[in-house]
DNA sequence: CAGCATTATTGGACTATGCATATATAGGTG
DNA sequence: CACCTATATATGCATAGTCCAATAATGCTG
């Protein structure tokens, strides 16, 4: 459970509501960090368990009811030693670079379906990312490091942009080469 | 399962069996995708299961038994099925900007051993991929692919390792510029 | 007023995966 | 001989996470 740290840490931030931090998650940490709905409340519910939350019923007038949760001492506690405990880096999941490699199986139109949607993706979540707006002078440690985040997600996108690029250049020139020696033989299916 | 559909895929390319399958998926798809070894063997039943592969028992004199899987007309049909189908892509998981975006309750230099342990991890990894040694002429499209990914992992990892060195020079300044002007206070613990 | 969106929470089923452990054979090394 | 490594397969347990759906109150819009 790394996502208990997560909702830890910006519970430290400030206290929220299960629909709140949901929104949070996504608003901030959402591009390298995602929940879902139903587990964000898993989550809470179980650190309120262990003693790391507190939770407060907010009555309200216009809206349900919502549950406030606030970090606790111990909960400071936990989050300082996750921070300071070993950080082990989980293997990469790359369905995009699992669907690739054995791309060659697909038709060629396919094979540049694959890179434009992939194309599309990467470029959209560059410009959300581009899109937010930082403040002119960041000043604390915490906000540089927050966008330095951002910095990241930027600089992948925009690598792997270049790499799409070039790699499908690279395949491309590769299927005119293979028609030109290839024409006396029938069209693959 | 998408475990699934990359052994699948490996076993498109060859007949295999789990212990030599566990090895190839290190050895090949490792660097986007890896499988615990319990996994598998789990995913093999599975997929014989399912009539997706059929196993057969080849007997060694010096070795113990082993179970060669091949992949069925069924199995391949699933193949095609999966690299048609729509490619949705899980939200990235970073541990380590996760570690990054919450690191301002951390002291200076379990920020600094945060970079450089992350510093040599992916360098590391870096290495690892440019050490593959490539074939001259890459003449299937298969092959092309493959490269590909390479070069997706090396390309990645070679921006981290700039946005490491510029994320952390940056820091580091603040943390000089605090310094001079907080001169007269205590030292934080 | 019917239907939809927003706010807010919860439960059940399921899956993928990891970790630990067990078993068996054979070869090499101290 | 004890121990380690490589080959080879398998099971049990735990858990983080997703998907789907239900519930409930309110406000907005056609």
């Amino acid at each position: 459970m790394s996502l208990k740290h997560a909702v830890l840490g910006m519970l430290a931030i400030q206290p929220m509501s299960g629909y709140t931090l949901k929104k949070a998650i996504d608003e901030s940490v959402g591009h390298f960090w995602t929940a879902d709905q139903s587990q964000v409340y898993r989550t809470l519910a179980g650190l309120v368990d262990d003693g790391l939350a507190s939770r407060r019923t907010v009555v309200q007038d216009e809206r349900p009811n919502l549950h406030l949760h606030s970090i606790t001492d111990e909960g400071l506690a936990e989050l300082d030693r996750w921070l300071a405990s070993p950080l082990r880096t989980p293997p990469a999941r790359e369905p995009f670079l699992a669907r690739l490699f054995f791309a060659d199986r697909m038709a060629p139109e396919a094979i540049r379906d694959l890179f434009r949607n992939r194309r599309r993706e990467v470029g959209e979540a560059l410009a959300a990312l581009e899109a937010v707006t930082v403040p002119e002078h960041a000043e604390d440690t915490g906000t540089l490091l927050r966008l330095a985040t951002l910095d990241y997600g930027i600089a992948q996108a925009r690598t792997e942009l270049a790499w799409l690029d070039a790699t499908e250049q690279r395949i491309g020139k590769k299927r005119i080469h293979e028609k030109h020696t290839d024409e006396h033989r029938p069209e693959a299916p």
